[in-house]
DNA sequence: GATGAATGAGGCTTCATTCAT
DNA sequence: GATGAATGAAGCCTCATTCAT
């Protein structure tokens, strides 16, 4: 029996690749990101085809990650803000407290590397965020709005909001809590 | 390097970069660009000296142009929520009638590559675009927070109505009415 | 290295080089040799040390067989044409038969991969063929040429006559009638 | 004006290659192949697109090097076989004189790197050589035999021929008659 | 012995920038 | 100044071979 490929040495690099492109952007050469995770330059085209592949897996990974933190101990009964807002905090939080990760995500999405197919399983992970901000639009001011529209407004929000707290940390809280506010009298 | 001769040529170059970069990214190769401006190879370094600095000027260039098509034919007295209303159909519709540009204005902005002196110069050019976000924004419901949060509020709300816009042409008009009321709800 | 166990797997790895070989030259991978076999990619060299000692096997196995074929079935007692004939049939038939197998075995011929020792060692599969021929040379027309020189026309004149039948197979035997006229007309 | 192409540098690399795929066969390193012709590796590829272009002109230029001094100094008026002989003496010649040209010629024939086009056009260049050839073989014994065949069989035993010459100096000229004589018995 | 992941040297090619003309 | 060929440092990826399991 060989040696089996170790997932470990997936993560690492995933994380190497965090680390090195919030740095040297999407252009930081394969060679730096196995490197940093103390890999040879080979092997990292055992876990990942090729470049293009590792971007797009990384991608996946944080949406992931993102989602999952968004939702997080979300209590199962209580008001529909009140659900909605803890989401929120959960959610810039993470931003917050993981600068490199939005920021490679950031510049993943906006790249020209991520396949149709990596973004629309990316989307899926946001599903259950998108039927909370459903729920919330079908009965306020903006019923009569396309979903995906007040998604796009709460996620460009947030991006906004995630900024300034990230900007200005001490009132971070505060900043948080004003975005929301403004995104709920948007919404309902 | 003396000033060139030719500002035909600098133009032709910025403006085949914006082509160029829309479809193949910021990596894509200079002498890509001086081909699409009919213009040899060699000569792009007479007119920039470097392609970062190609970069940075374009990226001022296209957030210039921006600017000034936000703020065209505004009138000079009127109601703050008309005049603002019209800034946002301005800007809007320059986005939604140039994607290229929009889409490249977006890569700069992310990439590495801008200086922080043209961030700061691309501020400025917003000057007078913020002076009326802060008008707005004095009277009413945001009274309290920063401008600057205001601001970023604003600009990733009217990202997300180009994005909206450009991707369902055919009711561009009412989803630009729709994100502005989200807007004036939010500030005022 | 011992003796691997399984012969199969052997002939198994050398059918596959041929197949792969004949489709992507000879610097086709291993592991696609491998897996073209249904063997995993290390166990290649138990079975052959180096892919340099793999496409030297390939080489004997490849001359031999087609010696093999050529001399099959030789009527023991007939005139020196028709036996040397029916040696004609059979090796074009061979060789139209497998032309992958032809194929590579030119590939590796050209090829700076097989030592002297493997060309030592092909040619002496082709003793009998040899002798064939000069059996035929002492009677006739080139009794003064060294033999190696008529090995060699009539070496080469097979391979014309090969890809003439190959190339227009329906008339295959007839090309073969007429390589075999020419070259008795040369040799007697 | 820039500093013009030099075709002395295209004509150096190609004989770089020469002899180093003599030497070290096709998968010899392009930068080898700079560095023997005394350019920067990266300078090989502003004459050559790729490797692979760079083989299929050497094949070119090589099968038309081949072509023009098999043909050269011809006598317009002359016996069919006198005229033939003398195409056959340069030819034989030529090969024997350049045996690194004519083995990179055989090893190139054989790969998989020369497209159609190229086989194509190196065909062209031998048109003149059919043409004698055709002559020949109207009014021989092989006229029922398609002039292709008859012109593989021809070029079939040129290279007997020449191996022949090449492995055994002293009596090259010998073989070379013995070589055209059996030819011409095989054709007329 | 069998397996397949691991390795790292090396190959081809790209490209920003320079510079001869 | 204008031009486009020249340069050579990297970059991505491949692959024969080794070796842990």
């Amino acid at each position: 029996m060989p040696r089996p490929r170790s997932d470990e040495k997936r993560i690492a690099l995933l994380e190497a690749a965090t680390r090195i492109i919030a740095t040297q952007g999407l252009s930081a050469p394969t060679v730096g990101i196995a490197k940093e995770a103390g890999i040879p330059n080979g092997s990292l085209f055992t876990y990942f085809e090729t470049k293009t592949d590792l971007l797009n897996q990384l991608y996946l990974e944080l949406k992931g990650e993102m989602a999952a933190a968004a939702l997080k101990g979300l209590p199962a009964r209580a008001e529909p803000r009140e659900r909605f807002f803890r989401v929120w905090q959960n959610w810039t939080s993470w931003a917050v407290t993981f600068p490199e990760k939005r920021q490679v995500l950031a510049q993943l999405s906006v790249s020209g590397e991520i396949t149709a197919q990596s973004r629309a399983a990316g989307h899926k992970m946001m599903t259950d965020l998108a039927e909370l901000a459903d729920r919330s639009r079908a009965t306020g001011l903006m019923r009569k709005a396309p979903l995906g529209f007040v998604l796009a407004l709460m996620n460009s929000m947030a991006e906004a909001t995630m900024d300034y707290m990230a900007q200005d940390a001490p009132n971070a809280k505060k900043h948080c809590k004003e975005g929301f506010d403004a995104l709920w009298r948007m919404v309902e």
